[in-house]
RNA sequence: GGGCGCGUAGCUCAGCGGGAGAGCACUACGUUGACAUCGUAGGGGUCGCUGGUUCGAUCCCAGCCGCGCCCACCA
């Protein structure tokens, strides 16, 4: 017995259970070796994470994605894993050990603190993959893999060792966007600009030679002001031309800076004239190479004016009086040096003025920091020649995005890649495989015996060291540990995930998965990071594997709260999926985000919504439950195409109308699509009309309409299962189990196969249209029916009787078939048959012909003649707009033939209907 | 400054060249043995504005008005 309710609770863990006993997620299985492989990567997750709404929709569409596609037979692996989440991990673990009042990271040391890391990676880092488990995603978690494992680790080196020696990586000195609070080198990418209203100050520095004159810059860091080394004019700003040559003295320094023409000066912007500091500002920066200025860095790693111990400052500017005055700047706080700055200048006359300004800052993603243009070495990727391929191959088609338009983003943005600074300063991570001989000189390999190896090598080839020497150290366990000094940074967290797809199936190794499911099929992702990931994954696996990574690329949308504002926990608007899955089920949940995923718009998610998709869910079960208390139970033998009854004939042929439509739908991954005609098929046809229709039949006596139909409802019931079973798989999988047709002895599902693994449905049936007209006809006869009693406010326990006007011979066929079932549908006493309408009865008109309710007594005749006549009015309306059409002769001359024909027939039903309405009302007249 | 997108029923959104749709909300009625997490019926929209293309425009094009997002070293 199928329960009262349903409850997801109950079900959903142990039907999750059942999956993973029975293997159905692994690839390759169940005589799937043979099949057309289909290969999705998830993004992997933060392994600090939790499961939130980004990851509840992205999770959700890969899901139907895969379990479509696994129940069209094909080999599917849905790759899992976790990311290691560099700094995010990093920080969580650093925040547990100040509340347990453990020692900091750096007193308990690297190795230590990485070990500390692991151990807590061991115990809390499963929290992500079993949330996506309530989900219901299917991923083969046999494979589930971690980008700090061993094997992709061993990727990782390899990759950065072979683009290393291919010169695509490469370590430079130049400024890098710097966390202050964590102390590392971030990229252009987790670099935020974020719009701040702060201070324009215009400043005067004396010109040399020149007695009182001055030369007037603007700028928004003053602190900085200290390592300016020029000042920029624009070369045809005539205002200034005179003094390109001179030179500027530095304020509060006294340091003589050149007067130089350089394009970035706008002469629109500030003064015309901007002062050039080198070592804090990226344009700045490529002024000073241009010009050979010196880099005078005045702020140090973590932001504070460092002026006394800096030989960048000291060396090059012999301090001046005011310099000395200015010392007590050194470890200040760039923003207090701020104030110090302007404060001594406005003393000093030099400040002109101070306009309120908005600007966009940058800000650091993680700490929320200005971030500091810093001078430092860090490692670097050349994306410039990688992304030539990967643009190749979003050009040639080999890579697709859908929705189409994101294609213009990528292209935008690779078009104009920077280097990709992938150092970090912090521990947690995968070490960088590069070491550094008592020279300095760098050796990359993967392993420290290799670079070694290489060390010694190379030192001996050029005379650095005797081959005995070298000998001398390879033998020495000591000595060899300490001849080389490992570069301390780790890589950036992307790099590691830019490999996912061919490290997590085995590279560098060529395995057997790596064969089979690389290129993978689809990646299904949030357009936020189609630069932070799919752009990379297309470089690297274009490069390593010399074949794109995936065929499509499906950007979803954004989840957002029921008003579209971004769901932030400081806003407080946070809906949490798994808060919505105890409440509603994980079903609810998952065609609520799959019906509302249409392409290219955001997703605003409410909580009713949710409910209303629950909702489905218990008309589903309950409809389920109608067919077992009917004893409708599935015949393993039944052949819908053979059915004879009419109405199995129609619910047949609309269960493959439906089949196709949801197909199609995912094909183009309109999941929308797919949910809302799973939706109206299930309740608005299945429900709403093919059980209700069948309900008489069913009460009726044995036979074998009755046995027919029983088997239908069941078939029709198993279609319905399948097609919604990639967007509510525990609902459907559990039905599916309780369904089953009983086998007398035998405990347990007598079904072949697990839902999950069952045949999709086919589109067969298509063909047979021909039960539609009596169906349809019914259909219209009792709607119409309904309609007209609550319009004239016919009580609706009452049974009136119908007359069927003038019905020809096929109507009169239909109406004796159907008379139970529209009796009981329209509540009718009796259908009777004439040749004129009765007196004082309300007429209506159903696909060409007259039915009649003879309401004496109970019908308002005034309300009658002006329904009628609004019914008139409507029909003349549509045939007047037909003939103003068909009465232009441009219209005729070049409008398609289907369309002229189809205005034409248009015309023609109007007329035939607006001749049935008029015989009414003058009957109606007659009457009164 | 560049790029993308959005303005359709009270709300959230589909549709996107041939007579305006769904869900929710709303109104009325209804416990007929699957389902009140329900059923039946109903009200509600000059499809942002202005032009253009077209036999025909909510749909294509241009401009404008609102709104959002992404990218960008500007003082």
């Amino acid at each position: 017995m199928i329960e009262k309710t349903y409850q997801p609770a109950e079900v959903e863990s142990r039907i999750y259970s059942a999956w993973e006993a029975a293997g159905a997620f692994r690839c390759g299985q169940g005589g799937r070796r043979e099949a057309e492989p289909y290969s999705i990567v998830i993004p992997p997750p933060n392994v600090t994470g939790s499961l939130h709404m980004g990851h509840a929709l992205n999770n959700t569409l890969q899901d139907i994605l895969v379990r479509f596609e696994r129940m069209r037979g094909k080999d599917v692996l849905w790759q899992p894993g976790t990311d290691h989440a560099g700094i995010a991990t990093q920080m969580v673990v650093e925040r547990q050990l100040m509340e347990k009042q453990l020692p900091g990271r750096r007193e308990m040391g690297r190795e230590a603190f990485i070990s500390r890391v692991w151990e807590w990676k061991e115990q809390s880092g499963g929290t992500i993959t079993r949330q996506l488990r309530r989900l219901g995603a299917s991923c083969d978690w046999s494979r589930e893999r971690f980008t700090m494992d061993e094997g992709l680790s061993r990727a990782v080196r390899k990759v950065f060792v072979e683009l290393y020696r291919a010169g695509l990586i490469y370590k430079d000195k130049r400024l890098v966007n710097w966390d202050v609070r964590f102390l590392t080198a971030i990229s252009d990418l987790e670099v935020q600009q974020v719009e701040v209203k702060g201070e324009l100050y215009y400043f005067k520095y004396p010109i040399e030679g020149l007695g009182e004159a001055f030369i007037t810059v603007a700028t928004t860091r003053p602190e900085t002001m200290l390592g300016d080394t020029a000042v920029a004019v624009h070369p045809e700003d005539e205002r200034y031309r005179d003094l390109v040559g001179k030179y500027a003295i530095l304020p509060l320094v006294g340091r003589r800076i050149p007067i130089v023409a350089d394009e970035i000066s706008d002469p629109e912007k500030g003064t015309g004239a901007v002062k050039i500091t080198p070592a804090h500002d990226f344009g700045d920066f490529e002024v000073g190479r241009r010009h050979h200025l010196p880099l005078v860095s005045v702020l140090d790693r973590e932001g504070r004016m460092i002026l006394r111990e800096n030989p960048d400052f000291l060396d090059r500017v012999p301090p001046s009086a005011e310099l000395e005055r200015t010392l007590a700047l050194h470890g200040l706080d760039r923003f207090e040096a701020r104030r110090r700055v302007v404060a001594r200048l406005q003393e000093l006359g030099l400040v002109e003025k101070i306009e309120p300004h908005v600007h966009m800052v940058p800000h650091a993603d993680r700490s929320g920091e200005v971030v500091e243009p810093f001078l430092t070495d860090q490692w670097y990727v050349d994306a410039k020649q990688l992304a030539t391929m990967a643009m190749a191959a979003v050009r040639s088609g080999r890579t697709e995005f859908v929705p189409k338009q994101w294609e213009a983003t990528f292209f935008n943005w690779m078009e104009n890649i920077q280097p990709w600074c992938i150092s970090r300063q912090i521990w947690w991570g995968h070490q960088i495989p590069a070491w550094y001989g008592p020279d300095d000189k760098t050796f990359v390999a993967e392993t420290e015996d290799e670079a070694l190896a290489e060390a010694l090598a190379w030192y001996v080839v050029h005379d650095v060291l005797t081959r005995e020497e070298a000998d001398a150290i390879a033998a020495d366990p000591e000595r060899r540990a300490q001849f080389l000094t490992r570069d301390p940074d780790v890589l950036d967290t992307w790099f590691s995930s830019a490999l996912w797809p061919f490290s997590t199936l085995g590279w560098p190794d060529e395995t057997p998965e790596l064969a089979r499911y690389y290129p993978t099929s689809v990646l299904v992702t949030g357009f936020d990071i189609i630069f932070f990931w799919v752009a990379r994954m297309m470089m690297m696996g274009l490069h390593f594997m010399k074949e794109v990574p995936f065929r499509t690329v499906y950007i979803h949308a954004l989840v957002r709260d029921e008003k579209g504002a971004k769901m932030s926990k400081s806003k407080g608007n946070v809906m949490d999926p798994l808060d919505l899955i105890d409440r509603y089920g994980a079903d609810a949940l998952r065609f609520t985000l799959a019906a509302m995923a249409a392409q290219g718009r955001d997703i605003k998610l409410s909580t009713a919504r949710v409910e209303g998709y629950r909702n489905f869910a218990t008309k589903l079960w309950n409809a389920a439950r109608f067919a077992e208390i009917n004893g409708c139970v599935t015949v393993p033998s039944f052949a819908p195409t053979t059915a004879r009854e009419t109405l199995n004939r129609w619910i047949a042929h609309e269960t493959a109308l439906a089949a196709r439509e949801i197909t199609e739908a995912l094909e183009a991954f309109k999941f929308n699509e797919a949910a809302g005609a799973a939706y109206r098929f299930v309740w608005n046809i299945y429900c709403d009309w093919y059980l209700e229709l069948a309900k008489p039949i069913l009460a009726g006596p044995d036979g074998p309409a009755k046995t027919e139909t029983r088997a239908m409802v069941a078939w029709a019931r198993d279609q319905i299962l399948k097609l919604l079973h990639p967007f509510m798989p525990f609902i459907t999988e559990e039905l599916w189990a309780v369904t089953a047709p009983r086998s007398a002895g035998q405990p347990g599902s007598t079904r072949e196969s697990l839902l999950i693994v069952a045949r999709w449905p086919s589109f067969e049936g298509l063909e047979d249209n021909a039960a539609e007209a009596e169906i349809g006809w019914v259909i219209d006869l009792v709607s119409a029916i309904r309609s007209v009693r609550t319009e004239i406010n016919v009580p609706p326990a009452a049974q009136i009787p119908l007359v069927l006007v003038a019905a020809v011979p096929e109507t009169r066929t239909r109406a004796a078939r159907w008379a139970d079932f529209i009796k009981r549908l329209a509540r009718l006493s009796d259908i009777a048959f004439a040749e004129g309408a009765p007196a004082q009865a309300v007429q209506i008109v159903v696909r060409g012909e007259v039915a009649a309710l003879p309401l004496a007594g109970v019908v308002d005749l005034a309300a009658e003649r002006a329904r009628l006549d609004k019914e008139l009015a409507k029909v003349d309306s549509d045939i007047a707009r037909a003939d103003a059409k068909l009465a232009r002769p441009d219209f005729l001359e070049r409008a398609p033939e289907e369309v002229i024909e189809g205005e034409r027939e248009k015309r023609e039903a109007a007329q035939a209907r607006r001749a049935k309405i008029l015989e009414a009302l003058e009957r109606l007249q007659g009457a009164g």
